[in-house]
RNA sequence: GGGCUUAUAGCUCAGUUGGUUAGAGCGCGCGCCUGAUAAGCGCGAGGUCGGAAGUUCGAGUCUUCCUAAGCCCA
């Protein structure tokens, strides 16, 4: 096609800001800027002495490949503060790791073991340290990667000194008010490697164990329940004889039925009780030869009853539990809460004691005087033994199962109860406040608030040792004499003053008096020489601790912190067991407001793992489509529910991504001859669609405000989404596109679109920037260059400017109404038009004339009144409203009352503008154009 | 097994205190434009709201059960 000679008076849109976002190569290059200019500086300063906002961040493990979840969670934080910032508020992000705890040393430990070397802890711990360090370097380029603004610099790490002293002034505090108390719990043990071991360190083999069926016999009365049955027996199945002489309790289910089983054996009768459900094959399993069923009795008529132990001097109760199942054995369950975590839990529940007559080699003690000794494996049989002695054994078979083995060794392991340090939650009220706490802090989404209180009043006292290397040894002293614990609030504080200084490798280096200093001595015998505990805190402790390590120690943060965000799973996690020590101490909860996020699962709706080939992580992200399209993609989700990801949804945002980014490019090219100074229209003078356009800008800052007030992101996301593709790009600039080509530079309806578009561009790329930090950083710049900023705007970075305020060109509610009328008009107008394009009448709407009419009187003085604007709104040639309809004219959808006739235009097209017009011909320079176009040209 | 949670078009989300033919954007299909062009515009086809029962004149929206999935426990 020729070129029109009219082309280069047309004014199509002009600039540098490319189409193409190649946020690969370009998204490292801006954050080289921010870096060098150090723009979290600059914006602290910007923001010094404002209020506050402290959202306190949760550390992460620094192990492994980034799960896809972190990243989310860390670019919500981001999208948070940003925003905060951007409202005014001093809002410093202080990122930090989690860097102790198992599964580092399990990592470290595992190389030793194939390296065959048992280094000391301090070897270990040094081991470790590197471990984690090498992660965190990992994790904190990724973080920048993703544009997460922070103090990356000094980022907190809980191996810090700094930190480790955070941890022990907390414990020390708790320690001084009585919180802190010593007690047994069993854990997995080797007798051979005389150690604990954590669930990692398990290998589960199969194991062939006995299998025991024994009678305990009752000595309570059960007349009532199972008459003329006596003796009767509660029978129970286990594959640990060895744990017989710690039993002190039976455990039923309330619910179940059971039921007393009259049975013959080797000649002999017996009665038991026993789960209904499980008479047959529990006959069968002790080859019974004949057996009649008695009365029943629920499970909660049992509860009470006394039995004798069958060897040992003592009787034991019938109590509740509700783990117990029907599956395996007699649903009566042997309970010695010294040798299980079940049992455990029953005994505490129960006031038991948590007995565990066992030396660390696995060897009864003088608690068991008549084995004392002997090894747990080598009594099974004599345990067996004693009880056929006695007549308690009703059968004895073997069984193949599954069951845990030593890592290390690969001997089978034993639960054995041992001397752990607690926090007692109900010491003081605390489980109370705490509960008080929590009703007083926002959850979002509400549902947390149930799921927290449920956790708080349901958990045990809180175990916070470990027989581990990595981590804040608990800074507890032994009377070297009597062996009794020397711990108060002065002597954690004695051992803080070097440690917390130097680093609690110290604690392993340094002999008990360098911090004692002869300044303790015991309470019991009063000795004075001690030796060192060798645990170290359950790293939840450490984390649980964070207020006070991180918040309350560092002057530019403040306590209690206004938002924690993280997972759901934290709910039992960080978040409970931060509320504890805070509330323990300080009678607040950490946060005022808590939000988590959901887990991500993969696209059916399945957990995320390696294993299963499903895991994308971090990297995956950051490798295909950038920053900028994977925080858009954040910012598009629900995130308080499960997440469903793959990497297809997170491509396909870069459609979304494109929209946005065209839409900014459009209201930059369409601005390249403005200058806000010089060309500005006032509000009074800029036209009716201008002022509608600008009071959509208005529109959209007021709701993306109220949602991100309200951490409803993903609304912000469909909002924006919306306004680009619906306000903008397929309404206002479409119809703006006439105006601003083709009229003349300097006129006012030029003018006024511009201003309309330059007020449109400032508040959009505002409220892209919390997600899209780099592509509004590009196009912020990018309107620095082109003068577009206001006098008052830091060019340096978008991210220095505020979010934005409604425009002062609001339009009145009229406008508004009468717009929308104007909008399913417009609806009912393009679909006539789209028939004469489908029948190949036409192809551009602007061969059109378009002839219009209501029944409805109303709409018709609108379309009358409008009847000049009514051909730019619908982007045709000409529109006539007509007083009445005949048949040829077609009722509309959206405004039912509408008649539409929409014929091919008459007049000649008009070169330049392209409108089809009669004033074509009439200009004698010009005859190719309209009247308009020839008065643009002319200068006229 | 328990506590908490989720289940609306292919995807991401809206659906106010239960009330007319369940909405949007994207994607998809068809077409237009070639003066936002690895762009832009128009039209259109897709859900009966995870399943079942119930309450109600009326339920996506309340109740119960079931199914699938997630987190935390056991």
């Amino acid at each position: 096609m020729a070129k029109s000679p009219y082309k280069d008076t047309i004014l199509l849109p002009k600039t540098s800001f490319s189409m193409k976002a190649d946020l690969l190569a370009r998204e490292p290059q801006i954050q080289k800027r921010w870096k060098q200019m150090d723009l979290y500086a600059k914006i602290r300063e910007a923001r010094a002495g404002r209020e506050q906002f402290i959202l306190h961040d949760g550390p992460p493990y620094p192990t492994g490949e980034m799960h896809v979840g972190l990243a989310m969670n860390k670019v919500l934080k981001d999208m948070v503060v940003r925003y905060k910032t951007r409202r005014g508020y001093d809002a410093p992000y202080l990122p930090g790791w989690d860097c102790h705890g198992l599964p580092i040393e399990f990592k470290v430990m595992q190389e030793l073991r194939e390296a065959g070397e048992t280094p000391p802890k301090i070897d270990i711990r040094k081991r470790c340290k590197k471990y984690a360090e090498t992660y965190v370097k990992k994790h904190k380029k990724q973080f920048i990667a993703l544009g997460v603004s922070g103090e990356w610099d000094a980022p907190y790490l809980t191996f810090l000194p700094s930190y480790e002293r955070g941890v022990l002034s907390a414990f020390a505090q708790m320690v001084g008010e009585g919180y802190v108390y010593r007690s047994t719990k069993p854990i997995h043990w080797c007798f051979d490697c005389e150690t604990a071991l954590a669930e990692a360190e398990l290998e589960y083999n199969t194991k062939t164990s006995p299998s025991i069926y024994v009678n305990f016999a009752l000595c309570s009365s059960v007349a009532d329940l199972f008459p003329g049955l006596k003796p009767l027996h509660v029978m129970i199945w286990t594959t640990t004889p060895w744990t017989i002489p710690a039993n002190l309790a039976i455990a039923v289910n309330e619910r179940f039925t059971y039921t007393a089983v009259t049975y013959e054996k080797d000649g002999q009768s017996t009665s038991s009780i026993m789960a209904a459900d499980t008479v047959e094959k529990v006959m069968a399993a002790i080859g019974a030869t004949n057996f009649t069923v008695g009365p029943t009795a629920t499970g909660k008529q049992l509860i009470g009853l006394r039995y004798d132990h069958p060897f040992m001097e003592r009787t034991g109760p019938v109590v509740s539990a509700e783990y117990v199942s029907l599956e395996e054995g007699t649903g009566c369950v042997h309970t010695a809460p010294g040798h299980g975590a079940d049992d455990y839990i029953t005994g505490l529940n129960e006031g038991l004691e948590i007995l565990s007559p066992l030396d660390s080699k696995g060897r009864y003690t003088d608690e068991f005087p008549s084995m004392q000794g002997v090894q747990v494996y080598d009594a099974n049989d004599k345990l067996c033994d004693l009880m056929a002695e006695k007549g308690a054994l009703a059968a004895k078979a073997a069984v193949s199962h599954s069951y845990p083995h030593c890592w290390r060794c690969n001997n089978p392991v034993i639960f054995r109860a041992t001397e752990q340090w607690f926090v007692r939650v109900d010491h003081k009220d605390l489980r109370q406040r705490a509960t008080e706490q929590i009703q007083d802090t926002r959850w979002i989404p509400g549902w947390g608030q149930s799921r927290i209180t449920g956790m708080v009043a349901d958990r045990p006292d809180w175990c916070i040792s470990r027989q581990r290397s990595w981590g804040v040894p608990i800074p507890a002293f032994y009377c070297a004499n009597c062996d009794r614990p020397l711990l108060t609030q002065k002597s954690v504080e004695a051992v803080n003053e070097i440690v917390g200084a130097r680093g609690t490798n110290t604690w392993f280096e340094l002999e008990p008096d360098e911090f004692l200093q002869g300044r303790f001595e015991c309470d019991g015998c009063g000795g004075k020489t001690f030796r060192k505990e060798e645990d170290i805190f359950d790293v939840w402790f450490e984390s649980g601790t964070s207020w006070r390590a991180v918040v309350q120690q560092n002057d530019h943060l403040r306590f209690p912190a206004d938002l924690y965000l993280e997972g759901t799973d934290q709910h039992r996690g960080w978040f409970q067991l931060s509320l504890l020590p805070s509330v323990a101490l300080e009678g607040v909860a950490p946060s005022k407001t808590v939000v988590t996020n959901g887990f991500i699962v993969d696209g059916s709706g399945q957990k995320m793992s390696k294993s299963k080939g499903n895991f994308i992580s971090a990297e995956d992200v950051l490798g295909v489509v950038g920053a900028d399209i994977f925080r858009l993609w954040v910012s598009s989700i629900d995130y308080k529910d499960h997440i469903f990801v793959d990497m297809a949804g997170i491509q396909e945002m870069a459609t979304s991504y494109r929209r946005i980014r065209n839409t900014m490019r459009y209201l930059l090219g369409s601005l390249h001859d403005f200058d806000p100074k010089a060309n500005a229209v006032p509000a009074d003078r800029m036209l009716p669609i201008d002022r509608w356009a600008v009071a959509q800008g208005n529109e959209l800052i007021r709701r993306v405000t109220q949602y991100n007030d309200d951490y409803d992101f993903h609304k912000t996301f469909q909002a924006i989404q919306n306004w680009c593709a619906v306000e903008m790009s397929s309404f206002y600039l479409d119809v703006l596109k006439d105006r601003m080509y083709t009229f003349a530079p300097d006129s006012n309806e030029r003018r006024s679109g511009q201003t309309a578009q330059w007020l449109l561009l400032h508040a959009f790329v505002k409220l892209t920037a919390p997600v899209l930090v780099h592509t509004a950083e590009e196009v912020w710049q990018t309107m620095a260059e082109a003068g577009l900023l206001a006098k008052d705007e830091p060019a340096e970075s978008v991210h220095l400017a505020a979010h934005p305020e409604p425009a002062d060109v609001d339009a009145a509610p009229e406008l508004l109404e009468k717009f929308g009328k104007l909008l399913a008009i417009r609806e009912d107008v393009l679909r006539e038009i789209e028939k004469l394009r489908a029948d190949k009448t036409i192809g551009n709407a602007l061969e059109t004339h378009v002839t219009i009419t209501s029944t409805d009187a109303e709409v018709l003085a609108l379309l009358t009144d409008e009847q000049k604007n009514l051909a730019s709104y619908f982007i045709v040639s000409d529109v006539q409203v007509a007083a009445s309809a005949d048949d040829s004219f077609v009722p509309g959808q959206a405004v039912p009352t509408l008649r539409i006739k929409v014929e091919k235009s008459a007049h000649p097209r008009c070169e330049r503008c392209w409108n089809f017009r009669p004033a074509v011909g009439d200009h004698a320079e010009h005859p190719q154009l309209c009247d308009r176009c020839a008065a643009v040209v002319t200068g006229g």
